[in-house]
RNA sequence: GGGCGAGUGGCGGAAUUGGCAGACGCGCUGGCUUCAGGUGCCAGUGGCCGCAAGGUCGUGGGGGUUCAAGUCCCCCCUCGCCCACCA
């Protein structure tokens, strides 16, 4: 019997130093350790712990560039998410190589609802779960090659570093917003000013009404805590009985659920904490101008902040309910020049004055739509605000074009006309803009149309509209009609103009003053949940009041509980009440201290902040990540980020991450930014002067015939058609993710091709900015093309450089000037796909031109250093197998000889009536005679010129083309 | 309903910003290498007509400006995102 032939793997069938996936990984292992060794990507800080090696980079340009961090899913990565920490890496590289000291890191935003909720389900701590999905997602961002400063990484969840979080809360609290000065300033102030009585409590501040000088310190600190940038509101706050948390009104969607879980949100009054975004709405919209970011997202802030221009008018009360109003109702309107026409009022079904004016009785002779049925105006009232508050958002939506409403029994005065107009509540006017309550008209409003016609109200008109216009609302320019009384006439007035005289005549009258609105609400800060910062604050047992720990007791650390989940109620349970899983750790709740009083049992603060306040500053922390005196160094904060050129906001040099953050994060962040730039903290008073949005990478999802999805990788295709097994499956393009059944892990490529060639694919398939689909099969080409440079430099049968010493031809040098200076532009430009490719077209020159190896080093190296942001590892390795011991982080990037980006010749096409029918070559600057002279005298364009006969025209563009415009 | 953005080969995408449409890559076809598959290498590849030279059509559709339009202007269609009774 034969012996059996011994298992063995067949011997390799390629050359031993071919460029494989398996010598990629062998090569970008080893020079991840080194640069991490040799501290290749620390970026020195000017002074403090960092500023080792300073002196070498002290006189070049700085360059902070920034990426959104990761929130660290159990997941882990898929190959969607690092495009754009792979883009801002090549920036990074790139910038390096050109000259900058560039700081640039990776952090976690490690407080969240997905760690929570999987602490409730297991009872793992959050904590425990949280830090091992960082260590997952550092592996295969290391793997990558990312040129990080390793020191300067954080997560929010560090005490080292929410203890920073709390302290600048505390500026937030320890600040009012100065509206004179327009700056936030410390509230010492303020209390110094009250004192001193040169300046007297802001409106709605003082509750009691009496001088501060008579006020009980009780009063007093009521006083002072509602000018607090911060501070405790009892509010109709969005309330989630499913997640059994409140939420902020950027975290509803419009259909009025949770946008994370999708349960139902009811509106109801609840104590929360409370930020002023709103004393900064101007501020945060004015610098939008100054930014280098992408218009959309400009756009998008600018809508939510939300300015109108307009005036705030009080309308009297007429008859018994005069004096029950106060002067009157006050109403917002962006449209103070159609006063005239306003012949009824509307307020909002919560607005505070509809009880006292509800009348006793319907007065006589009301059309009876108006009464909505009911014996008294308190039943309907009362009856219509059941039925508004019962129905949904939704709800409201669809019945939106329906104008409901009922009359409240009391009448109003138009200032303007001195008419009595009926005032109505109705669910079209909300509480949350304005004042809560309208002046309706008709004439030049649409929705006011509606509803008078539903309820045979008056309609004047007050601008001209266009001669056949009728049945309708009328909101164009147009020359004001019916508007004048004793005092003031508009008539004939445009817009603009009637505006202007009407408000002056307002302000003269006492009836109302210019005024400026925005949609943006305060920011709701409290969050009844386990996994995020506790507030450093607890509150005083005899008053109740919210008292601020002081620095020293920061950081207030997260206490152990037994459980981590918020009581969370049947998702339709309006009633229920917030209880935050912190509330039941009593020992840590209840705590007795000295803050100046005398020592009391105090209870401490039980919500914790949302997620967004960690991500508000992390950019600053990345600066002096060790600090433990202040969040960062004002001298390095000034270094890395402050101003620049005059009238330069400063900030990060470069932040990108999606634009699904359009509102949130960026405009909290902002926020927080200008708060710290009023208090002197920064320099900058904008955090990323310049943004960039990374597109999405796609992925096709399988589904079968019952609309499950099937394992993509499992998918194959035949004749056009997607198969799985047997079935045919239907393809569709979407998001990657688990439950679609189509991630493809980082991991598969590394393994597969090496991380060089997966960061090379991900840059080629498509400008940055834009979203595209994964596919798997075409990241062979960039392979080819790491392998065929591989092959230009390095003998594949000994592993030693083919490149030879030597100059280049003429032509190779042009091919190579002009890679460069193409590459260069694009580079700064990020779009690193046209790079990609201009490399290709060089080394496919080089191919051609050298097919037996012996590339001249002259532009080897070059096309080494071209390579290294994109493919930094075989650009290293290659470097390095060329002669030079030293890591190319910093050497210089190649520069393009502008005598060598013209050719001495060029062939431009020559054009009959604009279609191309010869070609000729001409000399690179030939003027436009001598081009055209040199295109008559071809041969094939003289004899079209002789069958065309007549020229009418002939246009030449120097370098471009010729153009024969003829018959 | 309003606002913003985008439509280029079978696919991802280029196009010096008004000047030769389709760079580069995937895929596909053919060839070399190989026992074979794969890898690697070479060549071809927008549609239509043609053996070819060449011709002709062609950047979502229609119209316009221009010597010249993927690019500028007007109308329409499709898709994506944002906001949505904001006074």
């Amino acid at each position: 019997m034969a012996e059996a032939s011994p298992p063995s793997s067949p011997p390799p069938d390629h050359p031993p130093h071919r460029y494989t996936a398996a010598l990629a990984g062998r090569i970008e292992t080893g020079w991840q350790e080194r640069w991490e060794r040799e501290g290749t990507f620390y970026a020195p800080n000017p002074v403090g712990d960092l500023s080792e090696g300073f002196d070498k980079v002290a006189d070049l340009p700085k360059l902070y560039v920034l990426d959104m961090f990761p929130y660290p899913s159990g997941a882990g990565l898929h190959v969607g998410h690092p495009l754009g920490y792979i883009g801002t890496d090549v920036y990074a590289r790139y910038q390096r190589m050109t000259g900058h000291n560039v700081i640039h890191t990776m952090g976690y935003d490690a407080f969240g609802l997905p760690a929570e909720q999987y602490a409730v389900q297991t009872g793992q701590h959050p904590r425990a779960t949280t830090e091992a999905n960082i260590a997952t997602m550092r592996r295969q961002l290391r793997r990558l090659g990312l040129g990080h400063d390793s020191r300067r990484s954080i997560a929010t969840m560090d005490e080292g570093y929410y203890r920073w979080t709390q302290w600048i809360f505390l500026q937030i609290f320890h600040s009012w917003y100065d509206t004179d000065a327009d700056r936030g300033r410390p509230i010492d102030d303020l209390v110094a000013e009250l004192d001193a009585g040169t300046r007297q409590p802001g409106e709605g501040t003082n509750p009691t009404g009496k001088p501060w000088s008579e006020l009980t310190p009780t009063e007093r600190r009521v006083v002072v805590d509602n000018h607090r940038l911060a501070y405790v509101h009892e509010a109709p706050v969005n309330w989630c009985p499913g997640l059994g948390t409140v939420l902020s009104n950027e975290e509803v969607t419009s259909e009025g659920r949770s946008e994370r879980g999708n349960f139902p949100v009811f509106r109801r009054p609840l104590r929360q904490w409370m930020l002023r975004i709103t004393s900064y709405a101007e501020r945060l919209l004015r610098d939008l101008d100054g930014l280098d970011w992408p218009e959309p997202i400009k756009l998008i802030q600018r809508n939510w902040i939300g300015r109108s221009e307009g005036a705030n008018i009080t309308f009297p009360i007429a008859g018994d309910a005069a004096g029950a109003a106060g002067p009157g109702i006050e109403v917002f309107t962006t449209r103070p020049d159609t006063l005239f026409g306003a012949t009824y009022m509307v307020l909002a079904p919560e607005h505070p004055l509809v009880d006292r004016l509800t009348a006793a009785a319907w007065p006589e002779g009301i059309p009876p739509r108006w009464t909505g049925g009911h014996a008294t105006p308190a039943e309907a009232v009362a009856a219509y605000r059941r039925l508004a508050g019962g129905r949904s958002d939704v709800e409201r939506q669809i019945e939106s074009r329906d104008k409901t409403g009922v009359f409240v029994g009391s009448y109003a005065i138009n200032p303007a006309t001195g008419g009595e107009i009926p005032v109505f509540v109705a669910d079209y006017v909300l509480m949350g803009y304005g004042t809560g309550g309208i002046m309706a008209v008709p004439g030049q409003d649409d929705r006011d149309w509606a509803f008078a016609e539903a309820f045979d109200l008056p309609i004047v008109r007050t601008v001209q509209p266009p001669a056949d216009w009728e049945g309708k609302a009328y909101v164009g320019e147009g020359p004001a009609i019916n508007s004048a009384n004793d005092s003031v006439d508009l008539n004939g007035l445009g817009i603009a103009d009637a505006k202007r005289r009407i408000i002056d005549w307002l302000e003269a009258t006492g009836s109302g003053t210019g005024t400026i609105t925005y949609k943006l609400r305060d920011w709701l800060f409290s969050r009844q949940r386990f996994w995020g910062e506790p507030f450093p604050i607890v509150y005083d047992p005899d008053d109740g009041l919210p008292r601020a720990l002081p620095e020293s007791m920061l950081p207030v650390v997260l206490p152990d509980v037994d459980d981590y989940s918020p009581k969370t109620f049947a998702e339709d349970d309006e009633t229920s009440e917030p209880e935050p899983p912190l509330s039941r750790a009593t020992e840590w709740v209840n705590v007795t201290l000295d803050l100046g009083e005398g020592t009391k049992t105090y209870r401490r603060e039980t919500n914790t902040m949302p997620n967004w306040a960690g991500s508000c500053w992390y950019e600053l922390r990345y600066l002096d990540p060790h600090n433990d005196k202040a969040p960062v160094d004002p001298e390095i904060e000034r270094y890395w980020m402050g101003p620049q050129w005059d009238a330069d906001c400063g900030g990060v040099d470069l932040y990108v991450g999606g634009a699904e953050h359009a509102v949130l994060h960026l405009l909290y962040a902002r926020f927080w930014h200008k708060v710290l730039y009023d208090l002197g903290h920064v320099s900058s008073y904008e955090p990323y002067r310049r943004l960039y949005n990374q597109g999405m990478i796609q992925a096709y999802e399988y589904t079968d015939r019952r609309g499950q999805y099937v394992d993509a990788h499992e998918v194959t295709e035949r004749d056009g058609a997607f198969w799985h097994g047997a079935e045919q499956v239907n393809r569709q393009l979407g998001r990657m993710g688990k439950s679609r059944k189509n991630t493809v892990a980082p991991d598969e490529m590394y393994d597969s091709y090496g991380a060089d060639t997966m960061r090379l694919y991900e840059m080629f398939s498509g400008p940055l900015d834009q979203s595209r689909p994964w596919e798997t099969k075409a990241v062979v080409g960039v392979y080819r093309l790491l392998q065929r440079i591989w092959r230009n430099v390095v003998d594949e049968e000994t592993g030693k450089t083919t490149v030879v010493d030597g100059d280049i031809d003429d032509d190779t040098k042009r091919v190579l000037h002009r890679t460069i200076a193409a590459v260069r532009d694009d580079m700064e430009k990020l779009r690193f796909n046209v790079p990609v490719a201009k490399i290709t077209e060089l080394n496919n020159h080089l191919t051609a031109r050298y097919p037996e190896g012996g590339v001249p080093r002259a532009v080897a190296e070059p096309l080494v250093l071209l390579l290294a942001p994109l493919a930094p590892h075989v650009a290293e390795e290659l470097w390095s197998r060329l002669g030079h011991p030293d890591s190319l982080a910093t050497e210089p990037f190649p520069e393009a000889d502008p005598a060598w980006l013209v050719d001495e010749t060029v062939e431009i096409p020559v054009q009959f009536n604009g279609k191309v029918r010869a070609r000729v070559r001409v000399a690179a600057d030939a003027d436009a005679e001598a081009i055209e002279a040199v295109a008559r005298a071809d041969g094939q364009v003289a004899e079209l010129l002789a069958q065309h006969g007549t020229i009418r025209r002939v246009v030449v563009v120097p370098g471009r083309l010729v153009n024969f415009v003829v018959g």
